[in-house]
RNA sequence: GGAGGGAUACCCAAGCGGCCAACGGGGGCAGACUGUAAAUCUGCUGGCUCAUGCCUUCGGUGGUUCGAAUCCACCUCCCUCCA
């Protein structure tokens, strides 16, 4: 059995980048980006990704894989960082994965089912296609698709989901459900998982603080260059917090107060629904720490619990 | 001093005699989640019972009415215009 993989992670703006990066320091380590957002070229600040010196002192896996019109996923998410671990392992490195997109976790302990190479081309066609129907048209397709074992599941009420399954049974042959049911799945990796908590209106404040921060450290320059590269709204990475805000801004729909306000309330919905996750899906299986203390404080509470898991 | 307009639940905002505990939006809370996940979607959001019901709410006080957030009088505060 691999030896499991350090994880930390934790509702957005409660600190687990800087204590990754002080574990990471302190045991010899790499740090995994397990972000959905930080994958993206050209969008720095406003995901609080780690800076150019950080990334000189430590090695960073998981940052400016792709471009702001190309789509990632949890899935690739899962077969990169087994790959990731592996390499760094090999190094005799210690990996330190940290980030709070915690479907990209799920990804990597219940790994999804063998997804086949789609057909980019033809999917963006599709997508297409698709966001023109109405809803009752796209459900209605969807249903006459889903297959046998997956209509014992209620259809999906969101036009995503809905599209999704189209999209599967359309672009492979098969259905979602049969994917689902005879799939082979890939081993799950093994981990220990850190999760920062602080009481909620502690998380707000700092949430509040930090696009004030972003704005100070360039977000709006930041989003200004992206859409006088051509990007908007309707590419893959523009949909981040933030970003979607300070667009409308850049658009000249809303004032600036606006858009902050706007972000900040996106970010602290976005950290409701980690907090959802972590509450529902993550289990109880984990080590919370109390993200009020001292980085210090914290690297030795995390360093102990590893000194005991792995005696 | 004179002439109008307005005060509605945490915020914005509809309602303008009964179908109003009060449309809608925001915010907040809870939840879902098998390749868009910082996304997408669902429910709740006066109190008590939580099904039917009951109690307290629509600036304040009184009044009209079987019945008022809705009509009348006075008062308080805010806005616009004329002096």
């Amino acid at each position: 059995m691999a030896e499991p993989a350090l994880v930390i992670t934790g509702p957005t703006a409660s600190g687990k980048s800087a204590l990754a990066l002080a574990v990471a320091r302190h045991l010899h380590g790499e740090i995994i980006s397990m972000d959905s957002r930080q994958v993206y070229r050209g969008l720095d600040v406003g995901t609080a990704k780690a800076s150019a010196a950080e990334r000189t002192a430590l090695p960073h896996w998981g940052l400016d894989l792709i471009d702001p019109g190309e789509r990632y996923s949890a899935g690739q998410f899962a077969r990169d960082a087994r790959e990731w671990l592996h390499e760094i392992r090999a190094r005799a490195h210690v990996p330190v994965v940290a980030g709070g997109t915690l479907f990209f976790l799920r990804a990597l302990q219940r790994p999804l089912f063998d997804e086949p190479p789609l057909d980019a081309t033809r999917r963006e066609l599709l997508r297409e296609q698709l966001n023109g129907l109405s809803d009752d048209a796209l459900r209605s397709w969807a249903a006459a698709v889903r297959g046998e074992s997956g209509s014992e599941r209620a259809l999906p009420r969101d036009r995503q989901r809905l599209a999704r399954l189209i999209e599967v049974v359309t672009l492979t042959g098969h259905t979602l459900s049969e994917w689902h049911d005879r799939s082979v799945q890939a081993p799950s990796v093994p981990v220990i998982t850190f999760v920062m908590t602080l009481p909620r209106e502690q998380l707000y404040r700092r949430i509040n603080m930090r696009v004030h921060e972003m704005l100070a450290q360039g977000f709006l320059a930041e989003v200004q260059g992206l859409v006088a590269q051509g990007y908007g709204p309707q590419h893959p990475g523009m949909n981040a917090t933030g970003y979607a805000e300070l667009y409308r801004h850049v658009a000249g729909e809303i004032s600036l107060e606006e858009a902050v306000v706007l972000t900040q309330a996106a970010s602290r919905r976005y950290a409701r629904r980690q907090l959802t996750w972590l509450n529902t899906q993550v289990g109880s299986d984990v080590h919370v720490l109390d993200a009020e203390q001292s980085v210090e404080q914290l690297v030795g509470e995390v360093v102990s619990v590893l000194r005991k898991e792995s005696a």
